[in-house]
DNA sequence: CTTGATAGTTTGTGATCACAAAATATGCAA
DNA sequence: TTGCATATTTTGTGATCACAAACTATCAAG
């Protein structure tokens, strides 16, 4: 069983599909934060069950996650957080360097100081939670101030693409980051936030390139299938 | 109504998750050949009558859809191809020159005479329905024309992606068709045909983005919401 | 004719059911 | 113990139901 964590009473739904946002939500982010172990099978009713509501939502929410490959159903019906490969790997840092560098100049022109604020802030966290070892914590947090950056841009498209990419590779990393540790040689996000004060565009895709680079680099494609 | 070709009587199905399957590409299809309008409602019970299947896989095929930017369920439940906006049109315009290209060069190294002849063939029959005007013809065509290349690659990653990209502006390419006239001035796709003949990756990532931006531009942003 | 309340209908949502396929457990034979 | 057929349970799938919210049609009042 996994821990989901805002396991909600059978309180009756408040708005319109308040239910489904509310398994999505906690779905998504159990995903973010490697809860979930690639290949094991994960139930619909038990899912359901986790999270005090009928397998009804949960189905709907299966099928949105697999349509974003951060869910596979199989030809038998199983469903699971799909096992990394070499091939899938390669493509998924291509991907994040096309789209990431460019979310991240798309979000600077709309950034205020109190975001950048509000970025130190997360990254600070993310310091912390390196010298304690809290890989959870860490993932969360990495993904929150990526984020911060990109949902700035408000970007609709883009945004969107680059949400499916994180659901396909956070559940991997989580597997190994307890292999390999989670700290890197330069803190490129200390970069990105000083190219963001300066305004500086370049520096900043720099950075965001780099910090892509160097997390799926660290822990690379070690021990996956071939290409 | 919306007529999607292939409905089926109500046969029991015959494997796993089938019914879903046949729903799901019914959908697509239907979305990539423009044969539903822009911010009309779309029912659940409405598909699932015109397809001749209970509203169940409808649901799970709506969130799939829903999940990829396809059809947008607003917050009274309503569902909808969602509408066109300048904005959404820039970046698609934007995701699209990053990731195909990209996809294109991954396609070449695996096609093989017979892929280039099936390519030609589907071009002809595109200036075909050019001739005819057969707006439909044409977009399902392009569309072939675009993946049969895309789908050679093998990619995992970028060709779910865009994938997405296509659903979210072929249904309105299909209102604006009518309206401009389908017929570019230089034909990309001959160029990019001698360009795989030629293994000439350069010359290939040109075409496809030329091909993207005349597709796009000529009918451009005219009529759409602000930025 | 226009406006607005109201009755009727349609719609998405969450829950439950029936069923077959799949996975797991059980027990017998070698 | 090991191998394998069989029984039991679990699982996803498609269908149906109940309900409230949303939409539409109707019709009286101005």
């Amino acid at each position: 069983m996994v821990d989901l964590n805002p396991i909600v009473p059978p309180t009756p739904p408040a708005t319109r599909g308040a239910t489904r946002e509310q398994v999505d939500q906690s779905v998504r982010t159990a995903l973010l934060t490697g809860r979930f172990i690639p290949g094991k099978a994960v139930t619909l009713r038990g899912l359901a069950k986790d999270l005090g509501v009928s397998p009804m939502p949960v189905r709907e929410v299966i099928q949105r996650l697999a349509a974003e490959n951060a869910l596979e159903i199989r030809a038998n019906g199983r469903v699971q957080v799909p096992e990394m490969t070499a091939g899938r790997f390669d493509e998924i840092l291509t991907a994040r360097l096309l789209l990431e560098p460019e979310l991240a100049e798309m979000g600077l022109a709309f950034l205020d100081p109190a975001d950048v604020d509000a970025l130190e802030e997360i990254d600070l966290e993310i310091d912390e939670s390196l010298g304690t070892g809290d890989a959870e914590a860490y993932m969360r947090l990495n993904h929150a101030f990526h984020f911060t950056l990109y949902r700035a841009s408000r970007s609709e498209i883009l945004l969107p693409l680059t949400d499916s990419l994180w659901l396909q590779f956070a559940p991997y990393m989580r597997t190994v980051y307890g292999r390999v540790g989670t700290r890197n040689l330069i803190d490129w996000h200390k970069a990105a936030i000083a190219a963001i004060r300066a305004g500086d565009t370049s520096a900043l895709r720099t950075a965001i390139a780099s910090d892509i680079r160097d997390g799926m680099g660290l822990l690379g494609r070690d021990g996956l299938n071939g290409a």
